[in-house]
DNA sequence: CAGTGGTCTAGACCACAAG
DNA sequence: TTGTGGTCTAGACCACTGG
């Protein structure tokens, strides 16, 4: 039963999933330990552990100490998304990148981000809002809040040349974060900045970054109608 | 420079990420080898590896044999999204769910979807329409063709207890497939199905399951407006 | 060719939770 | 209490790739 071949965590990773894949071992089936499994494969525990914690984050198995792995009954299906900054997109799409500043204004946030900003009342934030351009054609316009008590440095910066998109991914580094996809339809001051019809339905991202227990920014990302947003499972 | 209590790769992996946002590590430089930060922390390289590798996996470090490692110099932002089932995702919203089946024939699929089927001339795929409901509102419409000749279980299943969606994931073992997030104006027949204007936005994925060489279904689902998805960064 | 990350091993101890 | 996964170690060899 030894020296198998299942000598790398992958080869041992792909005998797995082809005994989950042909029922050998059921939805919500207990597995051998990961002690069983090495003997049978020939190989360290380690390199077993390897491939099923892999797995398990993966969402096909669930581990337990004490309790042991059992295939998942209801494998969650966990995609990854590469969220890129809206220039590299555009590039990498083959289009030339524009930007233009519209608006760059400290005031007050209205009620409604004031309570996604955790701001107190009269404390001050940067509003930008910008549109981005591929091949002169709007692609998507960004309307940003920025918490200058949380990031006093963007107050200098200038986004005349460089989107507040970008610049923050450069300056913050990066902690947590929330992310919202919605579609909208377009109100008229949005459909202005896009150049499209008022009511056209567009593919929104709201964005959230924080950092220990402050906000940093929120941010609103709509897109020109007819954007698709890929992701690999 | 020894036993600094770096002796759990989340510790050096904290270490590792807290240099990088002070800028000790800026963007695009090269850190200390593996060897050599094994050798600062104390603990055995393996450890180190385990903390670097996850952290390029994440995205904010570039490894390549032999060139070493680099702070990355645009961290791609990538969020992990759980794509649920449609009942489990309405469920743990504490709501109803419901479903209906509208529609349930075996035909040759249009030109459209025949391409993203790759499907040869004349052959006949499973055309499933449903409607899932959240609490007695309809929540979202799923339109799928399903590949017959590499499901042909489904030929025998029974659509009108337990959804196309249920039914793929609990009989299917794992497969790969694309997915992509759009936002739709509702046609006058989407919007009939889901009780709402016909122009609304719709959030709409569009999903592609594959496996090996094959297409197992394609699916279309939209949701009802105001719906959202959320991800984590 | 040589330096770097990628991985495997055998053994050990720890942490957690089911019984 | 005890079995299971989670992790660390020290050492070794391999695989890729830049010089």
């Amino acid at each position: 039963m030894s020296h198998n071949g299942f000598n790398s965590w992958q080869a041992v990773q792909e005998e797995v999933l082809r005994r989950i894949q042909t029922h050998i071992w059921k939805p919500g089936d207990l597995i051998p330990h990961e002690a069983d499994l090495s003997k049978e494969f020939g190989c360290a525990r380690a390199t077993v552990n390897r491939a099923l914690r892999q797995l398990a984050e993966e969402g096909l198995l669930d581990r337990k100490r004490r309790a042991g792995t059992r295939v998942a009954a209801q494998p969650a299906r966990k995609a990854k998304l590469e969220i890129p900054i809206l220039r590299t997109e555009i590039e990498e799409g083959g289009m030339n990148y524009g930007y233009a500043l519209l608006s760059c204004k400290s005031k007050a946030p209205p009620m409604s981000v004031k309570q996604r900003l955790q701001s107190a009342a009269g404390e001050k934030h940067l509003h930008v809002v910008a549109i981005h351009y591929a091949n002169s054609q709007p692609f998507a316009c960004e309307d940003r809040w920025i918490n200058l008590k949380a990031v006093p440095r963007a107050e200098s910066a200038n986004f005349e040349e460089v989107s507040a998109n970008e610049w923050l991914v450069n300056n913050i580094p990066f902690e947590r974060g929330a992310i919202v996809f919605s579609a909208q339809s377009a109100s008229s001051r949005i459909a202005k900045r896009l150049e499209c019809d008022e009511g056209a339905a567009l593919f929104t991202i709201d964005r959230k970054t924080m950092r220990e227990q402050s906000v940093l920014t929120v941010v609103q990302i709509s897109f020109a109608p007819g954007y698709q947003m890929h992701a690999v499972l």
